[in-house]
DNA sequence: TTGTAGGCGTTATCAA
DNA sequence: TTGATAACGCCTACAA
């Protein structure tokens, strides 16, 4: 019992061959007395199929691995609820990795796909290099990425529409009357910071208002950073009266700022975050932010990758998923704070529409 | 190349047998020339070793399994956070498994142990019945428990102490002159719903304080559930001046009912959260809470698991976190709300001392 | 319908 | 130092 029944000991309990213990095992046709015998000392020796066994032959392990930078972020963390109930219906496992956005460590899961110890692989990499593309058209196992990646890399790749996304924010904005909106981003190095700073260019453009470099400040996507970078726009633009936030962390350290700053929000102030994470609603005021859809996001990775596992080789696809506002007190004046509050009030994101 | 190279085909490719392959590949000794050849071959077939292959032969597959109820969960993600990296230093992948504390999920779990996918299993059931210590008992690898269980069951175990937890949290209280203090916990058939039950009643005792139950509400461990638990609360006893929440979600829910309610956080009444998620620090008031070690629990739970898969057999050990008050806005006084936010700004929480 | 035997890719033993 | 060879546990022709 130590060492666990395999097919040979149930064999020779039900006196067969470890040929018929697997065909009953696995439901081919085989006289019905077999199938007693077999069933029964598979029962009373508790028999578990080995799976790494089972793996070995099959050459499939039913994990799929998800890499991202790192599951404290709200947004990771809302891509993992999704895509485990997913892959969880289909049979399979969930790995997780954590690389701390490092390219090296990145770069490792890829090649350690080689190791055949997941069937496929979506990732999430903030920043995407030469080597990451390289590795990616070298890789040994289907891969989805989240984030945009060139259509000639080969992979499936789910996008977010930051420059739309931007935009719906800021014709808000500007119909509440704003004019002096401000942008606070986080790395204009990483893939996401990159295509939200041209998103604001582009969307002052749209509504003919100047680009102010002054109104432009850039920091980090967390919290604390968010502040410092907010502190110095307040000290140069004395006059802003919106903020555009990369990212929910960056707006919740905005908050901060403005509160001690003295400054009002909405009344003064409005501000809009960026992946309307559950903590958009946890904040006071909540927070108005523009969801990029990561829980579509990652379902529709999830959805993707399990496609092709089955259905093997095709065309790599491109699905972008559309940005929708969720307005909140932060930009909308009701002062009540808590507004669009999840029902589970769990962090659940309710579902979306199409 | 589809393929993948294997040992088999290093060996014909340097002209040496599948047993020299293994032996430089393992950094036996061997001769200087053939280690030459099998590297070089080895590099240009850019050779992985097959890990499931690996596993079947070392009956070990360098993998372990983190089983919570729900991601989502801040306490739960918080373990995660300090698992993974453990565990990763160690070599282990991680595998995660979200049961949304479904009892027959959770024996699955259990009993899937003996396909040995894993070596072995960090789990945290929200309910532990008679069917769990059966499985625990019978479990064919390594668990470690986060949550009590009784010490015969043999497995490793790793606790929080509400206890102590709750009456830090009345003590902390009733030092503010708050003499009115309500209970809003979640299901008492959960483990940690009938533990700060307990502690709640032994807490007042304590204190010299009156058990009244028109100051005890039972709701759920969400923010919604929170609320309305609250608002109830607030209907039956007008006078309350304080509110211990049995977790921070919970207490979320109040503040939002309270301010809805136009009484005023901490003046008229007084906020103490439980779990002290990073929700604590956006929440506004940012929120007293009781930490009860979430990290310290996962990390503790990692390391005693590393240990067992390293040094096999011994004595099931139990250790204990000690819990902490971290006090905040929600209780002091001072009404800034961003006290003690952690530096980095997304939920990371600061190194905690011994 | 059933059993024998080979193979999935590694590791490890045992002679040579 | 090296090479055959036998496992690890399962699946599956192929033969009986």
């Amino acid at each position: 019992m130590t060492e666990g029944p395999t097919i040979n000991t149930i064999a020779r309990r039900a006196g067969v061959s470890i040929a018929s213990v697997s065909r009953v095992l696995n439901g081919l046709p085989t006289r019905e007395e077999t199938v007693r015998r077999v069933l029964s000392a598979a029962e009373e020796l508790g028999y578990v199929p080995n799976s790494v066994a089972r793996s070995l032959k099959n050459r499939r392990t039913n994990q799929v691995a998800f890499a991202m930078a790192d599951i404290g972020n709200p947004v990771y963390l809302a891509m993992v609820r999704e895509i485990q109930p997913v892959l969880r219906a289909a049979g399979y496992r969930l790995l997780l990795h954590s690389t701390d956005a490092d390219v090296a460590d990145e770069l490792d899961v890829l090649r350690g796909l080689g190791e055949r110890y997941v069937d496929g692989l979506i990732m999430s990499p903030l920043r995407v290099t030469d080597e990451h593309l390289r590795a990616l058209a070298a890789a040994r196992a289907p891969v989805v990425v989240i984030g945009s990646v060139p259509e000639e890399t080969g992979v499936d790749n789910v996008r977010a529409d930051s420059r739309t996304g931007v935009r719906l924010a800021l014709d808000h904005l500007y119909g509440l009357g704003r004019r002096r909106i401000a942008f606070v981003n986080g790395p204009p190095d990483t893939v996401p910071g990159a295509a939200r700073a041209a998103a604001y260019r582009e969307a002052l453009d749209a509504l003919g208002l100047p680009y102010d470099e002054n109104l432009v400040e850039v920091g980090d996507f967390y919290r604390a950073e968010g502040a410092t970078a907010v502190r110095a726009l307040l000290d140069r633009a004395a006059d802003v009266d919106a903020l555009m936030c990369a990212n929910d962390l960056i707006a919740l350290g905005a908050l901060d700022v403005l509160r001690r700053a003295g400054r009002r929000v909405p009344e003064d102030v409005a501000v809009v975050g960026m992946d309307d994470t559950y903590l958009a609603g946890v904040a006071w005021p909540a927070l108005t932010s523009v969801s990029l859809g990561s829980e579509r996001r990652g379902r529709a990775a999830a959805e993707l990758l399990l496609d092709r596992l089955e259905n093997g080789q095709r065309q790599a696809r491109v699905v972008t998923v559309e940005p929708r506002l969720a307005v909140r007190a932060s930009t909308a004046g009701v002062r009540d704070g808590t507004d669009d509050v999840p029902g589970a009030g769990e962090g659940t994101e309710g579902e979306e529409s199409p």
